[in-house]
DNA sequence: GCCGTTTTCGGCCCGACTGTTTTCAGTCG
């Protein structure tokens, strides 16, 4: 439903159609994505931004799978005209003024004219932008320039690595800092002399200048992310960190606030005519229009700024919360460090516990057997003396065959003080047999935790298909615990998945995965995806004391 | 098309950069 309104949105633009209409049809299609709970089982007049108009939109596509007007206006724009606002740097004005004008109805039909020399005479079009649009297709057809947070975070810290002794100050905004699975680029603000720009764009990382200005300069890097760099005074740090940080939907649902109170926010201040209110810092912006100071991670427009403006923000569970870790791995199986380094590096961490859930022998590759497994559990009870202030737990990665059942007998995984379930093989069952699948593994007695359940991996491997709302309240009926899988390229669940477990019940694990020593870091992409869901420490098992998650592992 | 501790009608976020224009529209974030 919210693509097929985001679809009509655009093509309403770009048949003239009022801008603001346009908005509201943009804003509904966000919040039904957003909308924790499945819109066909609730009113849908109760979803914010969703009125008269377009709830019957909605009753229509519920039915049929479209409505009328889409219908309409897909007759009137053809499909590849839609596509040519793909193409940095033309939206749907040009767009439609090039297919009106010349026919253009492709991106690749406007290559072809623009070799031809064909756009000669267009108003609005120069050698300059033929030159910049050819660019842009060239783009648009290379890979898909979203990357995961692990690569845009390493980047992002590189990039200010290499220009912070020339800045007061520096610091990466944007959706890296709400932590999103994916960005589409980095945004750096800094509070520095103009000159940063040239050294910003002599830096090795820079493939091509976008954009330049004194404010404001665009780069892309050798691997295709756009890194944008943008300077504010010093005394507008807050107002710019705020600003940059976005969502664009959540900056505009809070100047909608600002405009009422008569003020202006902008990413230089918050303003009363010339008077400045609050710019110095993010905490004064929002305490300035009567709000808690909402986390990055919360910035979405997704029912943040009510729950500012009435004191009832979530605890988000933090980093520094987690008190352990339940599933890792050791070069028994497929890790790469023996379980001795594995349980040095957790208890360097500060963890109170740790599991180590190697797979079991289902993955036939990894050769795994009781034996080996009973042998690990004697080494890690001598190995535990080494450690009185951090329970080693040992524990299991099940694989999940495709009827749900789990590679060990009960009177095996009774041995075991916590088992992980996860998803290996049979990716592409049907819905009905996916979701027969993970409920049977929720309601398996031994089974403590779904492991990475959507087994997405992001960029190569889509989610698999399940009833999600059945899965989660199977595993909050059976006291299973969701993971949030940490590793950058799953973050799985994803956050939306986060939310709507939540909000059924279901209990949380934001687990390592790790393979490797680095790799026990990664928890802190997890927690970004559990602060995404608007989880407290109080979802998340491995943020309870010992006594509190054995009780739960041996409830 | 939506919405209301200023409004049920009249508003609807703000600024930087580019290219093309002679003062600004389009695009982007």
């Amino acid at each position: 439903m919210a693509a097929a309104l985001e679809e009509y949105a655009e093509l309403f633009a770009m048949t003239g159609g009022d801008a603001f209409r346009v908005r509201s049809y943009q804003k509904a299609a966000k919040a039904i994505a957003g909308f924790p709970e499945d819109i066909a089982s609730v009113p849908v007049r109760s979803v914010p931004g969703v009125g008269e108009a377009i709830a019957k939109k909605v009753e229509e596509y519920l039915g049929r799978g479209s409505f009328r007007q889409l219908d309409d206006l897909r007759g009137k724009v053809p499909e590849g005209v839609r596509r040519l606002t793909r193409v940095p740097s033309l939206g749907p004005k040009k767009a439609v003024l090039l297919f009106q004008e010349l026919g253009i109805d492709s991106p690749e039909a406007l290559a072809e004219a623009i070799k031809a020399g064909g756009l000669k005479g267009v108003k609005g079009f120069g050698a300059k932008t033929e030159e910049n649009l050819l660019r842009g297709i060239e783009q648009m057809e290379r890979a898909n320039t979203r990357v995961h947070t692990g690569v845009a975070m390493g980047l992002a810290e590189r990039i200010i690595a290499s220009l912070e002794d020339r800045a007061e100050r520096i610091a990466y905004a944007g959706s890296l800092r709400r932590m999103r699975d994916t960005v589409g680029d980095i945004d750096i603000l800094a509070v520095a002399p103009e000159t940063l720009m040239e050294v910003f764009k002599a830096q090795p990382y820079v493939a091509e200048v976008i954009a330049s200005g004194g404010k404001k300069t665009s780069i892309r890097t050798p691997e295709g992310v756009q890194v944008d760099l943008r300077l504010v005074p010093a005394e507008s740090w807050g107002a710019g960190l705020q600003y940059f940080t976005g969502s664009q939907a959540h900056n505009v649902h809070l100047r909608e606030i600002v405009v009422k109170k008569g003020w202006k926010l902008s990413e230089y201040g918050l303003f009363d005519g010339e008077r400045v209110i609050a710019a110095g810092s993010e905490e004064e912006i929002y305490r300035a229009l009567g709000m808690d100071w909402v986390p990055p991670a919360l910035r979405e427009d997704g029912g943040e700024i009510q729950a500012a403006l009435k004191g009832g923000l979530p605890a988000l569970v933090t980093v520094d919360d987690l008190k352990g870790d339940l599933h890792t791995h050791t070069d028994l199986t497929d890790g790469i460090a023996s379980l001795e380094d594995m349980v040095a590096a957790a208890h360097a961490r500060g963890h109170s516990y740790y599991a180590v859930t190697d797979h079991a022998p289902d993955l036939a590759m990894h050769r795994m057997t009781l034996e080996k497994a009973l042998t690990q559990r004697e080494q890690i009870r001598q190995l535990q003396g080494k450690y009185p202030d951090m329970r080693i737990l040992h524990g299991s990665e099940l694989n999940i065959g495709p009827d749900g059942s789990v590679d060990w007998p009960a009177e095996i995984l009774s041995g075991f003080d916590v088992c992980v379930a996860s998803i290996h093989s049979h990716f592409g069952q049907p819905r009905e047999e996916m979701t027969r699948r993970l409920i049977a593994a929720c309601e398996n007695p031994h089974v403590h935790v779904i492991g990475h359940p959507t087994t997405r991996l992001i960029g190569k491997r889509p989610q698999v298909d399940a009833d999600w709302d059945a899965v989660f309240r199977a595993a909050a009926r059976t006291g299973t615990a969701m993971e949030i899988d940490s590793f950058p390229d799953r973050a799985d669940l994803p956050a939306d998945l986060v939310r709507l477990a939540r909000h059924h019940g279901v209990r949380f694990s934001i687990d390592s995965d790790a393979h490797a020593v680095p790799h026990l870091a990664n928890q802190r992409f997890g927690v970004g995806t559990a602060q995404r869901g608007w989880l407290t420490p109080e979802d998340v098992i491995n943020t309870w004391p010992l006594d509190r998650l054995l009780g739960f592992l041996n409830g």
